[in-house]
RNA sequence: GGGCAGGUGGCUGAGUGGUUGAAAGCUCCGGUCUUGAAAACCGGCGGACCCGCAAGGGUCUCGGGGGUUCGAAUCCCUCCCUGCCCGCCA
């Protein structure tokens, strides 16, 4: 959520920042309304103040008139009248806010200068890291992954439906190995204090990462609890902090955390989710930072980073891509996907998301710092970035480190965890 | 799930309709004193929003929301949370 002020201030930077995102044509309108609003808004409230502080003098000299054995009727349903007005005035008051802030929750952060404007053909490669193997040379991983018992599709759609997998054997296990694996490096070499979070969370923390209002149809939701799955671990993280003042002293605080991911991909149906490529529910290891405004660009460097260690190790081949302002998801001003090769399907696969949100989500979530002290509270700057999530990995690792008689090498970093060299 | 007791400022904790944004203590900041520090003493110390160049003024805020009243931390309704007892249970 962008600061109020913004649509006052500079209103300009906020349609220059739609029109790199490609929706000028679609908020340009809104922006126009939400600067009439907020006049309109001010005004009201002004209005509202000033009848207030009458009423309350009035009511004083009630309390005084009273005290002192004076009569007061009269004054007092001159100001009952007033009260009158104040309700009116209130509710036209409360009509304005409610529109401005509908709105105000529609538009989305304005991305980074450094960031291309336009939609994904504009995204570009940062930079590549290992050399990926010929495309269509190896078989797919939902092949790989049946001929070994280690994923059995069939049944996970019987139980659940399409897109939930069930794991089998060293399938199941290789689950486990990640999980352990990616958390003991964070928590080891980069230094991320770890949570154990609810996967299920209620509204106010979807709203306060961005989820909601706007992408409800996404989510999965428990209506008799009034209760979200969470699509990632940054909603139940980042919200621990919600609405607290930290002290600056603590900065950057950084949190990592094991979820399980839980995804409607309405309207995703068809494309691109074969096998693990696209399933409702998955596992990530996810890196949550708050740090100041000032830091937060050199802090995002470190994350993806972090993450990008992560494919290092496992020596998977991947690219860094930064994404053009109409490809940033809605709340970032910044963001790197990580894409590992997967040979089989021929296709890079998005295993990473690493974004600066600014104080975008700060300022929904309330979550403040206090440089000094003294000094007046500021909205601290959040990131996060997947770190990674599995279900792409362990495609990648099926197709990247398979042999040709079939069987999977498995990656130095796992073998210990696995208990096994080769998958066959 | 049922019953009971509670939710007040960074913390502890007063306050049951009228100068209470809120006593007191602690923490913290500034000062006096001291070679320095501690102690003692003096002073200061929440946040959001609106108007204003500023100085300053105003509104709101005692778990959330709604209501009664000229006036609500105080009364009523509702929801949430915490503790205890009972029930149920991996």
């Amino acid at each position: 959520m962008h600061d109020a002020r913004l649509v006052r201030e500079q209103p300009d930077a906020l349609r220059e920042g739609m029109r790199r995102r490609g929706k000028l044509e679609t908020l340009g309108p809104l922006i126009d309304r939400a600067e009439a609003l907020d006049r309109d808004r001010r005004l009201t409230i002004q209005a509202v103040e000033e009848r207030k502080a009458a009423r309350n003098t009035a009511s004083q000299e009630v309390a005084r008139r009273k005290r002192a054995g004076e009569p007061a009727d009269e004054l007092m349903a001159s100001t009952r009248a007033l009260g009158e007005e104040i309700a009116r005035l209130e509710q036209e008051l409360a009509a304005t806010q409610s529109e401005f802030g509908a709105i105000l929750l529609e538009i989305p952060n304005i991305t980074a200068s450094e960031v291309p404007a336009g939609d994904e053909t504009n995204n570009v490669v940062a930079r590549s890291w290992g050399t990926p193997r010929e495309a269509g040379t190896v078989k797919p991983h939902w092949e790989v992954g049946e001929a070994l018992g280690l994923i059995d599709l069939p049944r996970g759609a019987k139980i659940s439906g399409s897109g939930f997998i069930v794991y089998r054997g060293l399938g199941a296990r290789l689950q486990r190995a990640l999980m352990n694996f990616m958390l003991d490096l964070h928590t080891g070499a980069h230094g991320y204090d770890e949570r154990w979070v609810p996967l299920f969370v209620n509204r106010e923390s979807m709203v306060g990462t961005g989820q909601l209002p706007k992408f409800e149809e996404d989510m999965y939701a428990l209506r008799d609890d009034a209760l979200f799955a969470i699509p990632t671990a940054e909603v139940p993280v980042t919200n621990l902090l919600r609405d607290e003042l930290l002290d600056g002293a603590d900065l950057p605080i950084a949190y990592t955390a094991w979820s399980a991911c839980f995804r409607r991909e309405a309207g995703a149906a068809g494309k691109d989710t074969r096998g693990l490529l696209r399933v409702h529910q998955f596992d990530k290891v996810e890196l949550v930072r708050f740090t100041t405004p000032e830091e937060s660009a050199a802090q995002h460097e470190l994350l993806t980073g972090h993450a990008e260690q992560v494919l290092q190790a496992l020596g998977l081949p991947y690219r860094v891509l930064l994404l053009a302002a109409g490809d940033t998801g809605f709340s970032s001003t910044k963001t790197y996907d990580l894409e590992v090769f997967a040979p089989g399907v021929g296709k890079w696969l998005e295993v990473s998301s690493c974004s600066n949100f600014g104080d975008f989500q700060a300022r929904r979530a309330n979550i403040r710092y206090r440089a000094a002290k003294g000094e007046k509270p500021r909205f601290v700057h959040t990131l996060n970035g997947s770190a990674l999530a599995f279900p792409r990995v362990v495609a990648s690792i099926l197709e990247h480190y398979q042999n040709p008689d079939g069987s999977v090498t498995v990656p130095d970093v796992l073998r210990p965890l696995l208990g096994v060299d080769v998958l066959r």
